[in-house]
DNA sequence: GCCTATAACTTGTCTAACAGGTTTTGAAGG
DNA sequence: CCTTCAAAACCTGTTAGACAAGTTATAGGC
């Protein structure tokens, strides 16, 4: 279906120096021809990964002098937290465990038929995905936030977007997105949502509440082990 | 500094042809070859955008056959909200109920002794404010949002600012409500707040959140009896 | 040592091309 | 007229090479 870009690869492959080189905010990365023979690709591919990169707000380009490195991709995670409690907290995470759990049970009381279908679609949209190896961070997001919609509450699409944003570039530098993933973490997402939604289906509040907080709880270990 | 380059155009440049044509989710784009064409720039500007739409999830590519809408930007920006819906949901305090409670628990765990001298910074302001008969929702605010800061976590302050806006409102009119009220009420009010301050400030995690939980059920009893 | 001109890089952009997909077309056959 | 099917037309993914314009390092003159 949707094939591996060689720029997915490209852009993993910057944050992978960036990460081993232990390249500091503000130093310099090889160049865009540099990066292009150590990846064995043209020079275009390596400007997509980079614009992309930019656009992440990791690289700076600045023209006749190369590209910079802006911010480090561990450091988008410790900017969300205190570091010395790096493990206990996890930045946005937090907020999410809250946030996301109260929007579930209240999406199982409330919801009307409609918004169900809603979630339902979104669901669907996040199993292609996933069973197509393709990368579903946009979908995963996708059905969390048809999940708060169904709350009835636009407050919750309120405070979900304004974490959303940040949230997606974490996971978008923080995740080698061309990594295809095993299949047995793939079931296990898959069955992850499927057991939230189905609670909220049901009209479970509970349910739906800890199957939420489970599944953050979860993502948060697959994110950060 | 940093100049503008034509992929940022061109990025802009898409969204505005989905707007205007209004193209619905799964309609195809022109071809590169055609937006490059368009905007007068070469096929590898318009691929540069691509991506990073791509990677933004508001676009697809699919090899072979064409680019793809796959969520318009404008659903994304939640500029949609129903605010008659607002007493049945009972509007931000749902959220605030979750998340602000949450933030205390954390403030009260976590706060350091200069966040602590910032909050009882912002409580002086709201007893000064309150006893002087003044419009005190903006410090009422303010002292919220430095328990939000306190947690050393800023993605609650992402959450809380973005509630802001509704907040205000609601804010303001339970001021102006207990304005006309007997003045006992404004001591309560300051009670319930100092309270929460207090136990933030003998670090006594339940203790803040049972005190903030009361105070916003009762700020929102007192809004709407 | 300091200044300056220049050479060597680097990003930003363009053109031309080909490989490997998908959709449309059009003709042959029923 | 309708169906079938293969070829043509189109589309994205990728490469190569080139040039303009900006930045940095260098070599030489003082």
């Amino acid at each position: 279906m949707s094939q591996v870009r060689l720029s997915d690869h490209a852009y993993a492959g910057i944050v992978e120096i960036i990460k081993a080189e232990d390249l500091e905010v503000g130093e310099r990365l090889p160049s865009e021809s540099r990066l292009a023979e150590m990846f064995g690709v043209s020079r275009a591919i390596v400007r997509e990964a980079l614009v992309r990169l930019a656009s992440d707000g990791i690289t700076e380009a600045r023209r006749g002098a190369g590209s910079f490195v802006k911010s480090r991709p561990s450091d988008r995670l410790a900017a969300f937290m205190p570091l010395d409690e790096l493990p206990t907290t996890l930045g946005s995470y937090e907020v999410r465990f809250v946030l996301e759990a109260e929007a579930a049970r209240l999406a199982a009381t409330r919801r009307t038929a409609q918004e169900m279908a809603h979630v339902e679609e979104g669901m669907e949209a996040l199993r292609q995905a996933l069973l197509s190896n393709a990368p579903a961070h946009v979908e995963d997001m996708d059905l969390h936030r048809r999940i708060a919609a169904a709350t009835g509450n636009p407050a919750f699409l309120l405070a979900f977007d304004a974490l959303w944003v940040e949230v997606e570039r974490i996971m978008r530098a923080g995740v080698d997105i061309s990594r295809s993933r095993p299949p047995e973490i793939i079931e296990t997402m898959l069955r992850e949502h499927e057991t939230i939604v189905g609670a909220i289906r049901v009209q479970d509040p509970e349910g739906a509440a800890l199957a939420m907080r489970w599944h953050l709880w979860e993502g948060r270990r697959r994110l950060m082990p």
